[in-house]
DNA sequence: TTGTTATATAACATATATATTATATAACAG
DNA sequence: CTGTTATATAATATATATGTTATATAACAA
């Protein structure tokens, strides 16, 4: 049950789910709840609703017939984790820049110069 | 030109993709120098590049016949962005969670309470 | 039990994604 | 200019995703 990271970006790649997890962070829905605004069919919102569970984005409890859903942690610690390697690059290459411009403000040490 | 969140979700979403993004983190890297640990044609990585320039996530500069490409910082600012909403949201259930736990710990306030 | 409600699954049509090979383009080396 | 290298695009095959309708299941209400 542990989510893989494709499947966790598939689903967040999708509006029609990112609407229904922007339905969920406000509250605790059931899947007739969340089908009613959207003007798509319930078997639809079902599998979408499915795909959400297997990326590890939601969880889903028994409740007579219902089957309330709410968000889950697991698909974003997923997506967090991986994108931490982009947000270092990210942060390493600004800090490059950051150097050069510095550099280019106050004169460079320039160890091995030629002659003019 | 700024990435929309189902083109940057589902550019993320393909391992290819992410290879080849955890190899920019490193440093920037031509086409070829891309292409060259996988055992897929040029075409099908100049294709998954393609896709990860229009999801925001690479740049690309023009260097002769070479494209060398490194990290873009706006795919991730703008998925960042999106996840807010689910880790606030989350991290709300956590506090409600914490809350009722707490109050299993301590005796409720139990404000109306019925006769027993 | 019988009808109704909530949800899931099956069968199917269509759209989109991904890879391949062949080919185009454009810079470079000679 | 000519051949080579780096990259992009086109044509095409196949796989996957997404929606629809029809139907199954299972709890509830009467």
């Amino acid at each position: 049950m542990t989510p893989n990271l494709d499947t966790t970006f598939a689903a967040l790649a999708d509006p029609t789910r990112r609407a229904l997890l922007a339905r969920l962070a406000r509250e605790e829905a059931t899947v007739m709840e969340l089908a009613q605004p959207f003007s798509m069919s319930q078997p639809a919102i079902s599998r979408h609703l499915k795909v959400l569970e297997e990326a590890g984005l939601i969880l889903r409890r028994v409740d007579g017939t219902r089957r309330p859903c709410r968000l889950a942690p697991d698909g974003v610690a997923a997506v967090d984790q991986w994108l931490d390697m982009l947000r270092t690059a990210l942060a390493r290459n600004y800090d490059r820049l950051d150097q050069v411009l510095a550099e280019m403000a106050s004169p460079p040490k320039n160890p091995k110069r030629k002659a003019p």
